[in-house]
DNA sequence: CGAACTATTCGTAGATTTACGAAACAATCG
DNA sequence: CGATTGTTTCGTAAATCTACGAATAGTTCG
């Protein structure tokens, strides 16, 4: 799957935060700037060729669907991340924001504990 | 501090392995495919334009040197993808990534000890 | 000295992105 | 039927990036 440009990237988070829709609810879901009604259509007509939309025909308008989650796109996005940065490794990450202080022992905590009685 | 590009960022990663160094260092700790000496060379030098190296003159050489430390970088780069994606919380990451077991109980038990007894 | 090397700088061709308007295409309504 | 409104498509100008060689200049060494 083709990497997304900047301005790509910033229309899927919009694309993402409404789910399916038209270009007017994608523009209205942009955070600002919001690009000219155009601009963003020519955005999200690229999406769709570079496969991250599929477009219905909704009478005369096009209802756009993403095809690739935002999870996904998350995940695969911080695999190459933390594959330069981090050594590969997850734990490295999550280490450094903790040095940082980004993250508190609580929050690990409450994380531990809720992901281990499932 | 400038945005870098593609290149620029993956010269960058080659310069933090190395630490001060000549183009010719660089160029060894460059992840393949190793471009032309000159095509580094130019990166090189729009980096030190953009702020992220200093040189100095040894002899007939430039030796260049980090401006920023790779963990500014990484952090400054997170915090903006945090933001995006994971509502600003860190907290939201790492459940995020433990949820999708990249990262293990037993780890951040051991990340929790490591942090707690400082 | 001058040939052979090494390193730097400059320029540029081509690719890609960004940004947006002009034109085309319905659908609606007074 | 026009006029208006909302939408999509197409094209393109400008900016930026990518990639690299040609030219330049300093060093070394036979």
């Amino acid at each position: 799957m083709e990497k997304l440009t900047q301005q790509e990237e910033i229309a899927m988070l919009a694309v993402w935060k409404t789910g399916s829709g038209f270009v007017k609810d994608f523009l209205e879901a942009h955070t600002a700037p919001q690009p000219p009604y155009t601009t963003l259509a020519s955005t999200i007509k690229n999406l769709e060729k570079k496969g991250y939309l599929q477009s219905r025909k909704m009478g005369n308008v096009y209802e756009y669907t993403p095809v690739i989650a935002e999870n996904e796109y998350k995940q695969k996005f911080m695999n190459g991340f933390v594959k330069d940065y981090f050594d590969d490794s997850y734990k490295s990450l999550v280490t450094f924001f903790a040095k940082e202080k980004k993250i508190t022992p609580d929050e690990l905590k409450e994380i531990l504990k809720m992901i281990e009685k499932n």
